[in-house]
DNA sequence: CTGTATCCCGGGGGATACTG
DNA sequence: CAGTATCCCCCGGGATACAG
């Protein structure tokens, strides 16, 4: 294969290539529940009946799988403290603390730019 | 209605509610092409012809689509000159353009932070 | 409490053909 | 050239039940 035509910008991710960072970074936080999840983790550490509680509008399954995927992709920490009943909590690794101004600049531009679609 | 309850961030996109701005955001550039799009038409204006060469892995019906969605949240900007054979460009609107840094910072974020994910 | 396993439905999105 | 229209398949994700 070539070398140094080696990729300004080309990345694998699960398998999959990207060439453009910005696909890959969708691919991480793009998921249904994602960015709300991280962006609620970042004020505080979670157990998962928490979680429960603040996306009641969500299943168990789709919860644990967006959680898994987070931690696989190392943006979350999930402690298992070994007792009964089960106790597990969430939180962010420092690679999910980093996305945080992403996902603050993504708030503030949906403010900015469809403020006139604020309902009030 | 009520007063200054009022929302930090209800806002209301294409007839769905969303508590956070974020999610509007990934509603707006998350779909399967949207942000590559967008990432291209800040380099220069393009004919459809054009965006299906760059795109040749998707379909006319789906670069139609998010083109028009892109439109329709008032991103892009669709010029059809009235002529045979046809000719339309598509550009980005002044909004279209203000989400630039937001994509940009997406695309820093995965080149920092999967690096290591880099096939090299 | 914190999950998995299974079933099942709707819609996203591909292939293809047609049109102004 | 720049699209629609149609068909159809796949799988994301909801409901529900079971499990450690």
């Amino acid at each position: 294969m070539d070398q140094n035509a080696s990729v300004n910008d080309l990345i694998v991710h699960r398998g999959k290539e990207y060439t453009c960072g910005i696909d890959v970074t969708l691919a991480v936080v793009g998921g249904k529940w994602k960015a709300s999840i991280l962006w609620h983790l970042a004020q505080e550490t979670m157990r998962f009946s928490e979680l429960q509680r603040q996306f009641s509008e969500t299943t168990r399954k789709m919860l644990t799988q967006q959680l898994r995927e987070l931690e696989a992709d190392g943006l979350v920490h999930r402690k298992i403290y070994p007792q009964v009943p089960p106790k597990v909590e969430y939180s962010l690794t420092d690679k999910g603390r980093s996305i945080y101004p992403v996902l603050d600049m993504m708030c503030e531009w949906a403010k900015e730019h469809l403020q006139d679609e604020i309902s009030g």
